[in-house]
DNA sequence: ACAATAAACGAACGTTCGTACTATTTTGTC
DNA sequence: GACAAAATAGTACGAACGTTCGTTTATTGT
């Protein structure tokens, strides 16, 4: 099937349009300008520009995982694998896996407040997300590397609020130090919380 | 004049929407309906969209400024003036002061890549605040309430970063804990600073 | 090789965008 | 209350938006 390469490529270019100019931002007729395809050749692909969108996240999703996810996967369970979470977040934004900075940073403040099929499916993403965190986090437990003491919704918020100011400073701020910062920071709260010192 | 009284009124609905869709998703047509003006009418105002989005972003400010900087500042230099600032931004989420959460946290997001005069002004609005932050920071070390080896940019970016944080897990997770939960992280990184336990 | 199917195109739809003009109404001053 | 100025309305424009349609070109399976 040559349909189904072809909708691949117009979604890579789409998830590379939409993190500099959002999802809203991301327009058929542009969008197929750089494609050098018919505007309704490649609507034909998707139906609607809803549509579209809901595409776009998942093909952002899967280069998200394969980015993060995957490779911290190689590490031993545990704060190990914590800790290469946390790395991989940071040198994603250092990489500029997305030109544009997180895909699902700015997804998530674009439709924080429109709701809809966008808003759900980001939201399900980033519960996703945060429960990888969390889930890591007890293992980490689990495993004694953590103190039982800690709460592991609370740690995934701070780890990941610290990953979107990094974010923030990096790509809005041009602050080269912004991701030393983080990393310090996620350095210093998990050791913190380690069971051994 | 009436012209300024309009033209204020104009603004403060704008700043609502653009919160709500972002400073592109604010569009003069909309807001001339939602205001009962004619399209012409409410663009004489401000010549051009740029502009509209430059005076509602001056707007924003204005209302930031009175709602979390100006009550805290009634505070006595140093920590407790640090503190109150932190409790102000939390309380300013959850009042709901924008109706689409923080006005300028979606700014940094929707424009961090997208060059031009509205992402240098909001650069430099978000470097003043990040500058202010900075300088309580330093009041705090000033008047001994903070341990003299703190690094007033590390901090001034660990707390925003929990503030964007809380922004995110409120207003998109619909996460009622989350202000509690950067509270606490809050608390606790002050706490382990401060210079009498 | 050929018919069946899939994919891409080009033109047009109605709507909305930002912007430019001109006309009309409203306002403040003498 | 007349009059200039300021504020608002009205109309129109070209461009871009998402979407639909009928047609043409490529690709596939036999």
């Amino acid at each position: 099937m040559k349909g189904e390469r072809t909708r691949q490529s117009i979604l890579e270019r789409a998830v590379d349009v939409a993190s500099l100019e959002g999802l809203q931002g991301l327009t058929i007729g542009r969008l197929a300008d750089e494609l050098k395809l018919s505007k309704s050749g490649l609507f034909a692909h998707f139906g609607s520009k809803e549509d579209l969108q809901l595409a776009t996240i998942e093909a952002a999703s899967q280069r998200y995982i394969r980015e993060i996810f995957t490779p911290a996967l190689l590490h031993p369970r545990g704060l190990p694998r914590l800790m290469a979470i946390c790395e991989s977040w940071l040198s994603y934004i250092r990489r500029g896996v997305f030109p544009g900075g997180c895909f699902f940073a700015a997804a998530s403040f674009e439709f924080d407040s429109r709701p809809g099929l966008v808003q759900e499916r980001i939201r399900g993403l980033m519960d996703d997300w945060i429960g990888a965190l969390e889930k890591a986090i007890r293992m980490a437990q689990d495993e004694g590397h953590l103190r039982q003491d800690v709460d592991p919704a609370q740690l995934a918020f701070e780890l990941n609020a610290l990953f979107f100011g990094a974010n923030f400073a990096f790509y809005l701020r041009n602050d080269e130090q912004a991701i030393e910062r983080a990393r310090k920071a996620v350095e210093s709260r998990l050791e913190m919380l380690r069971t051994i010192h």
